[in-house]
RNA sequence: CGGGGAGUAGCGCAGUCUGGUAGCGCACCCGGCUGGGGGCCGGGCGGUCGCAGGUUCAAAUCCUGUCUCCCCGACCA
């Protein structure tokens, strides 16, 4: 029995003054969700109905790629953490128990479902093997925000699986990326599948399941055909025009000019015509030294990723002790390895001299200087992907599928013996899903002027129904036997007889966003009717009294 | 971690500069009217002004410290 004049779905008329982004707003205002502290919420009844439909449809999906559903405990045993090298990571939650025993809050569990899988498994007959869980994730976020798009505690569901080779993993790898296909389309989304930064886990591959809207805090570089997280998009620059050659580079002065912008305005040359030195030192004070278009910027994770290996921009001291005056340093005539990104053409370039007040131009990759070519730069919207146009869109990162290797099981000891005997490490793929950020990208994306529009699979219900009469009037018994016959029929509905007016019933409702909109008034029952609105888009329709319940149903099963 | 902002009733805010009995709108409670887009009239309830200390005859207001929250950036297995 859902009667909204017993139901806790506190609404409210103003957002929460702070609030920015829209999903953070709608949900509270709507009754959804409450704040407890920064990063930390309560899901409110109507709230925890869309997370639960979130979770069903998951579960559902893992389940028919054959993954055995679990329950892992959120505090673990810091030892765990210890031996797979994660104990040091700031975001983790450390505490001690009462006898002083390290003891930790898991952000995820690969610990843990290792460490039984090692002990469990002993032959090549035990695997492959999916094992999933929804859990409370704990998180010391550094900046918690917007709702519940960001939070320091949230559920996630965790797959891990358990291969004897990488051939297995890819397979099961393959199977993650067919459910969660379908667990964003059943969740009514629009989404992309990306390629993803492998990060500091040193996977061999990864994904990302992308929501595209305006809170997203990620970038997706997308094109036909094509779509990447911008951590790790490549494509073609657009084309610049350079100056004529030269037989060899010539001194031009440029005193005062130490920046791109000047040098190209005072030599009346696009900045894409320029050469950019990036000087960066690695592990145990080796330098090297980046260089790009001018109008070109590093992406500093590509970079990482080139070099196999962490790095940081030289100080200024170094560029003048190795290179020359910063602001005039180039690759001709450096004394260290350049690597040149692949966005530079061939051509002639003006580049820094290495001396004060003065830069080359005509400098030619290849023939002024030797380089290792590499793609470090940061795609930039209009772009070009196979002949077509890149664009750039923020998104919220809903899941992520991620091959994970031996990293775990080499140091947690997850072993089997193969079909002659010998010993092998299992081969391991991690698998997130965000409930909550589920939700929260469906708000973003269909929200309009007045509230939330959910997907009809995770609505908190399928329909709200809206009774004008008075508490004995005819409206009101129609509508109570309406109720009755839509909840027969399986549709779950929300049964709205609270005594206020009109208007604040329908501005409730549409705040609250569930598909279809039943009204019973005098109106309309006087003509023989009840009237139903689409919540998406709003157009209103009208069904007859005598079988309103079935015609009702039958609009809702049409709805996306 | 750097920068900016805010803590006064459930929500949104004024009052702080210039110290002098804590206010407004909405919500809520009671009564009545109304009944297809947050309606109207009348009467009410509700706040240690984030916390601690200090100055003062007197502190929401001035001073010191502290906690919390938000936004931008950095960060984001």
């Amino acid at each position: 029995m859902t009667r909204l004049s017993t139901y806790f779905l506190p609404t409210e008329r103003d957002p929460p003054a702070d609030a920015e982004a829209l999903s953070h707003k709608l949900m509270v205002r709507a009754g959804l969700i409450r704040q407890v502290g920064a990063g930390l919420w309560t899901w409110l009844p109507a709230g925890w109905r869309v997370h639960q439909r979130v979770v069903q449809i998951v579960r559902e999906e893992m389940n028919a790629i054959g993954g055995q559903e679990i329950l892992m405990p959120v505090l673990q045993p810091a030892e765990l953490w210890r031996r797979s090298g994660r104990y040091g990571i700031e975001e983790l939650f450390k505490l001690q128990d009462r006898r002083g025993a390290d003891m930790v809050l898991a952000m995820t569990s690969e610990e843990v479902v290792t460490t039984h899988v090692a002990a469990a498994v002993k032959s090549y007959r035990d695997l492959p093997l999916t094992l999933y869980h929804f859990q409370t994730k704990e998180r010391d976020e550094p900046r918690p925000r917007a709702g519940v798009l960001r939070t320091r505690e949230f559920i996630m569901k965790d797959s891990y699986t358990f291969d004897r080779d990488p051939e297995g993993l890819e397979a099961n790898y393959q199977k993650h990326v067919v459910a969660y296909d379908r667990m964003m389309d059943r969740c009514g989304l629009e989404w992309y599948r990306v390629e993803a930064d492998v990060g500091m886990m040193g996977g061999t591959g990864a994904h990302e399941y992308m929501a595209p809207c305006p809170a997203g805090e990620n970038e997706v570089a997308i094109a036909p055909g094509y779509a990447a997280n911008v951590e790790v998009a490549s494509a073609e620059p657009q084309p610049v025009q350079l100056e004529p050659p030269r037989d060899a580079p010539e001194i031009v002065s440029t005193p005062g000019m130490t920046t791109i912008d000047a040098v190209a305005s005072e030599l009346s040359l696009p900045a894409g015509a320029l050469l950019k030195a990036f000087p960066i030192v690695l592990d145990g004070d080796e330098m090297r030294l980046v260089v790009l278009r001018g109008d070109h910027r590093v992406n500093e994770i590509k970079l990482q990723n080139a070099l196999g290996a962490p790095f940081r921009p030289a100080h200024p001291e170094e560029v003048a002790a190795r290179l020359g005056p910063p602001g005039y340093i180039g690759p001709v005539g450096a004394q260290m390895p350049i690597l040149l990104d692949q966005g530079v053409s061939p051509g002639p370039y003006v580049a820094g001299a290495n001396q004060p007040d003065a830069h080359l131009r005509g400098v030619e990759p290849g023939r002024d200087f030797n380089y290792e070519a590499v793609d470090v730069r940061a795609v930039v919207p209009g772009d070009r992907i196979n002949g077509a146009t890149l664009r750039i869109e923020p998104a919220i990162e809903v899941g992520n599928i991620f091959k994970l290797g031996t990293r775990y099981s080499k140091p947690l000891g997850a072993n089997y013996l193969d079909e002659s005997g010998h010993e092998q490490l299992i081969w391991m793929g991690c698998y997130g899903f965000g409930p909550a950020r589920a939700a929260a990208a469906a708000v973003e994306q269909y929200a309009d002027e007045q509230g939330i529009s959910w997907p009809r699979a995770i609505a908190p219900f399928d329909v709200e129904l809206v009774t004008l009469g008075k508490e004995g009037s005819e409206e009101r018994a129609y509508a109570d036997q309406l109720y009755g016959l839509l909840m027969e029929l399986g549709l779950d509905t929300l049964y709205d007889e609270r005594d206020a007016g009109p208007g604040e019933k329908f501005i409730d409702a549409e705040l609250l966003g569930c598909p279809l909109r039943v009204t019973v008034g005098r109106r309309t029952m006087g003509a023989g009717e009840v009237e139903v609105q689409i919540r998406r888009g709003r157009e209103k329709t009208s069904v007859l009294l005598d079988d309103a319940a079935e015609e009702i149903a039958a609009l809702w099963r049409g709805l996306p």
